[in-house]
DNA sequence: ATCATTGCAAAAGATTTGCAAGGTC
DNA sequence: GACCTTGCAAATCTTTTGCAATGAT
């Protein structure tokens, strides 16, 4: 998705990293420390970005290589950090977005459907419409997704740009 | 998807019925008014409710029947209608749906993850809220699309009425 | 040794596409 | 008659699953 990455949200103090956080996760579940585990949580945790599954897989090692691991184990996997509280999930043009969420604030995205790329932003306001609202209704929140389509800066510039350029042929 | 519908949304005047209007997109585009899109259309607009293709479809009469569409027919024929204004698209648990958009005012969504239920609401605050963050980040807004996940207050109702139940046991 | 996990191949679910036959203008 | 549309079958794309082999505790 996005290498961008409003560094303008800050991060939430944790106490643990997330290694060691999904290691207690898999102990509490009964379930193993393995290898792949390990590799993907290392890619994931090693960027800022938004991901899609294939995004993920394309930076890893191909089949045969030494850190290779197939595609179901990353689908698995992914699942896994989502549950363990590490990623956020969500959909974007049919398909599954991850993102960071352990270490990381609640915020909602700007869409760029020309470069197809995510924006964040923080907006507490926007936390307290939604649960005056949801008030009014008897409805008990557990989250929401708010997406913003549109055109970004860069984008709108280009575009500015190669039409003033075509108009003066 | 849902039977209920937020009736407290009012309704956009038009012009023009939604049959009208088509029948203009059609024209404009050099395209043909067949008997599987006024079908479509009549059973689209027959109803005011949430819905995806396969629902649509469960609906229409079965293979060898006189008003039968076929799939394919069904898919392209709903993208003709987000296409000409009259429907509104959106994901849902990795799965498109429709909604009305002709003729029906702006409006976002509490989705209950538990009877998988929309219910509906307006924020003219909301749209205010997105168009200034969208401002200061020289973002060219298009549209957004916003759902709150929660459980809705009957199903709230439903599970203290059987914890209770099985409380008492 | 036990039992979770992996990779492979195949399945599944939603949606799309190529194409010949049929319908609309 | 020209050419847009349809239905069929098959393809596509993303994600999931069954299962035998492998690995972690």
């Amino acid at each position: 998705m996005s290498k961008e990455h409003s560094h303008s949200l800050g991060s939430v103090p944790v106490p643990l990293t997330p290694q060691q956080r999904f290691e207690e996760y898999l102990r509490s579940r009964g379930m193993r420390n393995t290898e792949q585990r390990r590799i993907l949580l290392d890619y994931v945790f090693g960027h800022h970005q938004h991901f899609d599954a294939d995004q993920l897989i394309a930076q890893l090692p191909p089949k045969g290589e030494p850190r290779y691991v197939s595609r179901p184990t990353v689908y698995r996997t992914l699942a896994e950090f989502v549950d363990a509280g590490l990623l956020r999930k969500f959909e974007l043009d049919g398909r599954a977005v991850y993102e960071h969420d352990y270490g990381y604030p609640e915020h909602d995205h700007l869409y760029c459907t020309q470069c197809h790329k995510l924006f964040e932003f923080e907006s507490e306001e926007l936390v307290q419409l939604r649960d005056r609202v949801a008030r009014e209704k008897k409805f008990r929140v557990t989250g929401h997704r708010l997406i913003v389509y549109g055109i970004c800066d860069r984008c709108a510039k280009a575009t500015r740009r190669s039409k003033r350029a075509s108009t003066l042929v």
